[in-house]
DNA sequence: GCCCTCACG
DNA sequence: GACGTACGTGAGGGCT
């Protein structure tokens, strides 16, 4: 028994090449500044390695631990099998001269770093959890990779370090069938493509394990396949036993690999202050060293006098300090900080308000930031006095000792509108509205989080406090601890103003230090363009656009909300006759017993979470033969429309407007398209008879009337471009039924007399293509058969070669740069395109649809940008997009002008950027509402 | 808070 | 019949 580890011990068995390539995806391609040698993996991993180090793991707690990496490629195994592995692809360029710099920061966190030649780290970590547990301990391996869950059990569990989630024997028994002791057995014969570990061709894992289960283990499987009652599946265990038997040898972790060290000299050490801040300066990771100073500095008074002060990463940066932060009280302070601005020509900017909806709350106060570290806030509108309830409670009464709102926003309406002074906020928008509604109108703008957009998306959200935990290593003061949640949640005006500054100026301090970040990045990384001419602008046209809102009849939709009531219970009642009992037709779990159940009809199927699926598509294939599932079909749909549109809209009546304003993300979605939120007027209902009627509540004010411009087959005019295929190009130019070309390239039938049912097979193949088509998802689309729907892809790219070249060098450059870019620039970041495995198809489609989403999306930004010029002199104003339609509220006299000159802009929206080889068109209606406009 | 379902481009 | 699959969104209701 070694000495020293023994019972109470745990061992953290830490998986580290797992670690690096994840590091690796996860990560945009980062560089040295100073000499360009890559270190995103390393930066990855070293803030993995941080973040474990930093985790207080509970009773989890390890005494002992090691990172285990892999030497080589060639192992043992080569010897039992020579092409063990060998589809495995190199790794890439970028992350080779990273691999020993793992080793070093392993050793800089004072972690034992483990590896030895001849052996993978899945053996080293076999071994190791086998003397943990045999002298008395137990293990915990770090690590989601499924090779080692044979070695789960009795002391030995598995931390899935992504989702935080532990892996015991249940985990196990639910991703294999069967128990960790069992594990190789089903990994022997459903083999591994990725690890190229042959197993028994067409025996995957769910059949392994019910084979495995069915007979006990595999020695006895194989000795009695003959017994199989499936011919097809004997005769595959009888020919490939050998295969088999060195599958189980390959997938078989070692445990008795030779060791020159004992589990006693794994134990936990602290990180030398110096070393590890050494190391992570000389990687210039000014973030994470400036955290760890911070951390060990707090911690470790003993070692201050190196790291905290000295901490080279970050000298001009001071630390957050919320004392440091100053209330603005009276007007000279106030003209002090006027003057400041003035002085270095830019500042940070935040309001707080009441609320969150921008059109409704009112500013209570507003912080401004200079420098980091400098920032104050100035109090206007916080109250005093108990809300309380009863009778006594009295009337909430302005705080003492603040400026008046009029004081502080006559003082900085000049620098707030001054052309020669920046204002940086995050997510300016709502600010901008919120001044706005008080008649600033602030410019120039700056925007962390559209930067952070620019540089970052698909990596990433945006907001505040993941940019500050990201990029300066600082959590933000959570909101909640002022203002409460839930029922007793109050508003920002009934916080304490000494309690308000801290968490209030830190927000400006931060946004400050996120622009300083950000801004030289942009030129380098070749974003500023987008964001320029992209992102920036969208801030005071979307604004003007949000308040402006648009006309809803509320008496319209109160009377189809009542219509639509009756109709549902009229159909409720028939679906309990017809179900024979009473249940809620809104639960899909419900619904499911009774069909599948109860009724027993077929076509049940279950999907994870183990219930009966219940969606549109199933419900229609039991209608052709039952009314109950067509009853539920209308149910449904006359339900969603109520709840989610004529009973909601109804409440989203701003009481002060009469109007509705949503609110547009700029930042929300990954490829460049706004998303609209509260509510989301992006999916009022056209595709249906009945859903067509709410967008007759969408309303022109008197004398005027709404119009509707939508740009006709964006996409596909899109990929004809960028792909450069001949074909499609001259269709468009022609100006001929893009759909029905397809077609009868496709099928050798002519455009003329089309039979209706062609052509709709070919508009479905177009769409396919966009999305990055398979055959699977084309013949789940059009209700045909799996292989058929394959053929008519196959003649697709026959017909159109350069889509197949098209898609495969967009995956080709998403797979080397870690991105891919739009016509305009626009990046788009394609983590997880790398990976294996179903997950890497999901990324891949993603990818291959991203340019040409995202084209699309950047063509509507440019023209919304130049809008309001271009409309300026006419009665007119644009209310809302939706992803190819722009909709305006114009007086009924200029009707024709606007669609004039709205219909120009957006044309010709791309140039003079880019001149495209096809012609944008753009169709327009107008009318009294939306449906007659569109 | 997650899942299912469904509205849109 | 190894797995799961068209791309991008937001919202409401059920259920735990």
């Amino acid at each position: 028994m070694s000495e020293g580890f023994g019972k109470g011990c745990h061992l953290h068995l830490i998986d580290g090449s797992a670690f690096i390539f994840r590091a690796y995806h996860a990560l945009p391609p980062l560089t040295r500044k100073s000499d360009g040698l890559p270190v995103g993996a390393v930066a990855g991993f070293c803030n993995m390695l941080w973040k474990y180090v930093s985790d207080e793991h509970g009773s989890a707690a390890p005494t002992h631990a090691a990172v285990i990496f892999d030497h080589s490629s060639k192992t043992f195994r080569n010897e039992i099998y020579d092409l063990y592995k060998a589809n495995r692809p190199e790794p890439p360029e970028d992350l080779r001269p990273q691999f020993p710099l793992t080793r070093d920061a392993t050793r800089a966190f004072n972690i034992a770093c483990i590896e030895i030649e001849g052996y993978e780290a899945d053996d080293i970590i076999a071994t190791l959890s086998c003397q943990a547990r045999e002298a008395g301990g137990s293990a915990t391996i770090i690590s989601s990779d499924k090779d080692l869950m044979q070695l789960v059990g009795d002391g030995v569990d598995m931390l899935d370090p992504i989702k935080g989630k532990l892996i015991g024997p249940e985990e196990v028994r639910e991703k294999f069938g069967v128990g960790p002791d069992r594990v190789v057995d089903v990994q022997a014969l459903a083999g591994d493509s990725v690890d190229n570990v042959p197993g028994a061709p067409g025996i995957g894992i769910k059949t392994a394990a019910q084979l495995i289960n069915d007979y006990g283990d595999l020695d006895t499987l194989l000795a009695r396949a003959a017994e199989i009652k499936q011919p097809k599946r004997r005769q595959t265990l009888i020919d490939h036993a050998d295969q088999i038997r060195i599958s189980k040898r390959l997938v078989e972790l070692d445990c008795k690999t030779p060791l020159d060290f004992t589990l006693q000299s794994l134990e936990v050490r602290d990180p030398d202050a110096e070393t590890l801040l050494g190391f992570l300066t000389e990687m210039e990771f000014r973030t994470l060293t400036t955290r760890v100073a911070d951390r060990l500095g707090a911690e470790a008074p003993a070692v201050t006098a190196a790291p905290a002060s000295e901490a080279p990463a970050a000298p001009d940066q001071p630390q957050f300090d919320s004392a440091s932060y100053q209330t603005v009280r009276d007007i000279e302070t106030l003209d002090q900080w006027i003057a400041a601005i003035r002085e270095t020509g830019h500042v940070a900017i935040d309001t707080e308000t009441t609320g969150l909806d921008d059109m409704r709350a009112d500013p209570v106060g507003i912080c401004l930031a200079t420098a980091p570290g400098t920032a104050c806030y100035i109090p206007f509108g916080h109250v005093e006095g108990e809300a309380g309830d009863g009778l006594f409670a009295t009337a909430p009464s302005l705080a003492p000792d603040q400026l008046t709102q009029d004081q502080v926003l006559s003082a900085l309406k000049p620098v707030l509108e001054d052309p020669s002074i920046l204002k940086i906020g995050q997510n300016l928008k709502y600010d901008w509205k919120i001044l706005a509604r008080q008649g600033i109108r602030m410019a120039p703008l700056a925007d962390t989080m559209l930067m952070s957009y620019a540089l970052n998306a698909g990596t990433h959200n945006h907001g505040m406090d993941e940019l500050a935990e990201r990029y300066l290593g600082h959590k933000c003061i959570p909101i909640k601890e002022l203002i409460g949640s839930g029922k007793s949640q109050i508003t920002f005006a009934q916080v304490p103003i000494d309690k308000a500054t801290p968490y209030a100026a830190e927000d400006a301090d931060v946004t400050l230090r996120l622009w300083q970040h950000f801004a030289p990045m942009m030129p380098v990384e070749k974003v500023s363009t987008v964001y320029e001419t992209l992102e920036r602008p969208m801030v005071p046209v979307l604004a003007d656009m949000e308040m402006a809102g648009i006309r809803v009849d509320g008496g319209h939709l109160g009377r189809m909300s009542n219509a639509f009531a009756q109709k549902m219970a009229q159909l409720e009642d028939e679906i309990h006759e017809l179900a024979g009992e009473k249940f809620n037709v809104g639960s899909p779990k419900q619904l499911g017993e009774i069909l599948f159940g109860k009724l027993g009809m077929e076509g049940g199927k279950q999907g994870k979470t183990g219930a009966y699926s219940t969606s549109a598509d199933v419900l229609e294939d039991l209608a052709v033969s039952h009314d109950l599932p067509a009853r539920v079909l209308d149910w449904r749909q006359i339900s969603k429309l109520k709840s989610t549109y004529t009973d909601a809209l109804q409440g989203h009546v701003n009481p002060d407007t009469g109007r509705v304003h949503t609110s547009y993300s700029i930042a929300g979605a990954q490829t460049g398209r706004l998303a609209s939120t509260e509510p989301n007027l992006q999916n009022i209902p056209v595709r249906s008879e009945e859903g067509r009627r709410i967008r007759e509540a969408f309303v022109a004010t008197e004398g005027y009337r709404l119009v509707s411009l939508d740009y006709s087959q964006i996409e596909l005019r899109i990929l004809a471009h960028v792909a450069d295929i001949p074909a499609l190009k001259q269709a468009f130019r022609d100006g001929i039924d893009i759909h029905a070309m397809t077609a009868s390239q496709m099928f050798n039938v002519p455009v003329e007399g089309m039979d209706p049912m062609i052509r709709r097979q070919a508009k479905a193949i177009n769409f396919g293509v966009i999305y990055g088509i398979s055959g699977f998802g084309l013949s789940r689309n059009l209700r045909i058969p799996r292989a058929e729907a394959q053929d008519f892809i196959n003649t697709y790219f026959e017909r159109f070669p350069e889509i197949r070249a098209y898609m495969d060098k967009t995956v080709e450059d998403a797979k080397r740069d870690g991105f891919v870019t739009t016509l305009f620039g626009r990046r788009i970041n394609t983590p997880g395109i790398n990976q294996s495995g179903p997950a890497a198809g999901g990324a891949r489609r993603a990818a291959i649809n991203a340019p040409i989403q995202g084209a699309a999306a950047d063509i509507i930004r440019r023209a919304m940008i130049r809008m309001p010029a271009a409309i300026r002199d006419l009665p007119a104003r644009m209310l809302l997009q939706v992803h190819d339609e722009l909709v305006f509220e114009v007086e009924e006299s200029a009707v024709d002008d606007l669609i004039a000159a709205a219909r120009q802009v957006m044309e010709g929206a791309a140039e003079p950027a880019i001149k495209l080889s096809v012609p944008l068109i753009v169709d327009a209606g107008a009318g009294m509402n939306w449906a007659e406009a569109h």
